[in-house]
DNA sequence: GTTTGAACTCGAACAGCGTTCTAGCACGAA
DNA sequence: TTCGTGCTAGAACGCTGTTCGAGTTCAAAC
């Protein structure tokens, strides 16, 4: 939609498939205007499609519409076009998921610092920060990232930028890899989990308050003689701080770099 | 949706609100044989279909052919039914995959150990074990978690078991929560990232071995200039020892665990 | 100026999907 | 014998990813 407001006059509909009989010759000549395909005068369109602009589609559908919602047919729909046009330039759906988990994570690479070797840990943690700010903006990116190796120029760059750091901060190169990794693990199972209260549908949506407290509620109404840990620790389970969760992590794994890192 | 709690009795849902015959009289008799369907001639089954049966071929339907192979048709084949008789037991795909999980989480609450006081640290580390084997038996059971809390009674036993050994072990009631969800978090993460070298089809599936050399020769080929890191660790990438960075992942987690826990 | 071929568009169709509808069967209770 | 209820399952609906191939345009070659 959009973008082309009122282009010429487009009647949606109408099938006409121009039923021409077995006759004679005159397949040559033009054919005249009442029996053309009435909604596209032309095959050529009046702004190409681009691999750039499919993949900015996918992404805002995506973040619109969800996974479940996200079709190939709904990315033409909003280019104005038929699904068929993007597998020229795509490939394929799933292809398209590559450039645009690729794209997602082009969004990170400008936010990593240049390292500074004193500040290299608080650096680290910044970017597990930027890593799981950018997940949360596009609520299905860990989905789509699952089975996927990004190898695309991107992903490259990040890499290279982070690396940056903890070498500069003085952590040894197979634990800056292995701990690199590990991050990028350890914030993805993070996050994921994060949006779990969410609700799906309906109901309002309980804002991730309510429904928290509706599960520390069911908790402590379990049976205490079987669950006895779980009914006494309840209510922790009802005031989930997912931001103090994430920074505990945080501190977690980097204090234990650091250790390990001096320790050579 | 999702939520499967607790689910006490049978029939999920579904009024069945059975419109009430109108008509004369004539729908009692037996329609002969010859207009009778021609594949199945009881609508009664030998064996009936059950939940428990249903969920059991769905997970080994789910470890044989992916979770993109996973159709409602194909378990239903697999039982030697339409897929419309899956529906009055499981209510849907996503109620079905609900009951799956919490089929795969049952399967390792029998592994949690008795709380040994001494050993929390070590008992810690060998529950994460075990949820990492399990996630490995069963490939794409991290993406079936996705957005899914799991509350059924395998889920809670497996809390349960887990605080048990926490809290035993000394650790404080609210950071006992946080490190326990954490580490579910965690160990998803982790395991999910770790199956990204497979390939998918054909080529013969390179067997993790030669796919990730390759990723390490083609880091080492980049241009030095712009990936001066990179390029330096490559072989670091080459070599990624799973197991040896789960059990650093694990170290650091415990360790800071145990720290927090004693300054207590 | 014509021909040719590559780049690109896209309607139509195919097989498969999740789900619903509804007719039908079997069996315990009335 | 007659129900009603639990359960089975074919048919159909609307949707999906993908392919096919005819169509269009444009630039270079003749």
């Amino acid at each position: 939609m959009s973008s082309t407001l009122f282009e010429m006059a487009e009647s949606p509909d109408k099938g006409t498939t121009n039923g021409e009989a077995e006759n004679g010759q005159e397949q040559a000549l033009p054919s005249p205007p009442w029996q053309r395909v009435p909604g596209r005068s032309s095959r050529r369109r009046r702004d190409p499609l681009t691999r750039e602009a499919i993949v900015a589609t996918a992404l805002r559908v995506l973040d619109r519409d969800g996974l479940d919602g996200f079709s190939m047919r709904r990315v033409a729909e909003e280019l104005d076009t038929g699904a068929a046009s993007l597998y020229w330039h795509v490939g394929s759906k799933d292809g398209l998921l590559d450039l645009v988990l690729e794209e997602v994570i082009g969004e990170q690479v400008d936010e990593v610092p240049d390292p500074d070797p004193e500040r290299w840990q608080e650096q680290f943690k910044q970017v597990a920060r930027v890593m799981r700010q950018t997940i949360q903006r596009h609520r299905d990116i860990v989905e789509i990232s699952i089975g996927r190796v990004p190898m695309g120029p991107n992903a490259l760059g990040l890499t290279e930028r982070v690396l940056a750091i903890l070498r500069a901060g003085g952590v040894p190169d197979e634990l800056a890899v292995q701990s690199y990794l590990l991050m990028f693990s350890v914030v993805n199972g993070f996050t994921m989990d994060e949006g779990g209260y969410e609700a799906e549908v309906a109901t309002g949506a309980p804002p991730l308050e309510e429904s928290a407290e509706m599960v520390g509620g069911y908790l402590a109404s379990l049976p205490a003689d079987q669950f006895s840990n779980l009914t006494e620790v309840a209510d922790h389970f009802a005031n989930p701080d997912q931001d103090a969760r994430f920074e505990l992590l945080l501190d977690l794994f980097v204090e234990g770099l650091a250790r390990r890192s001096e320790a050579s």
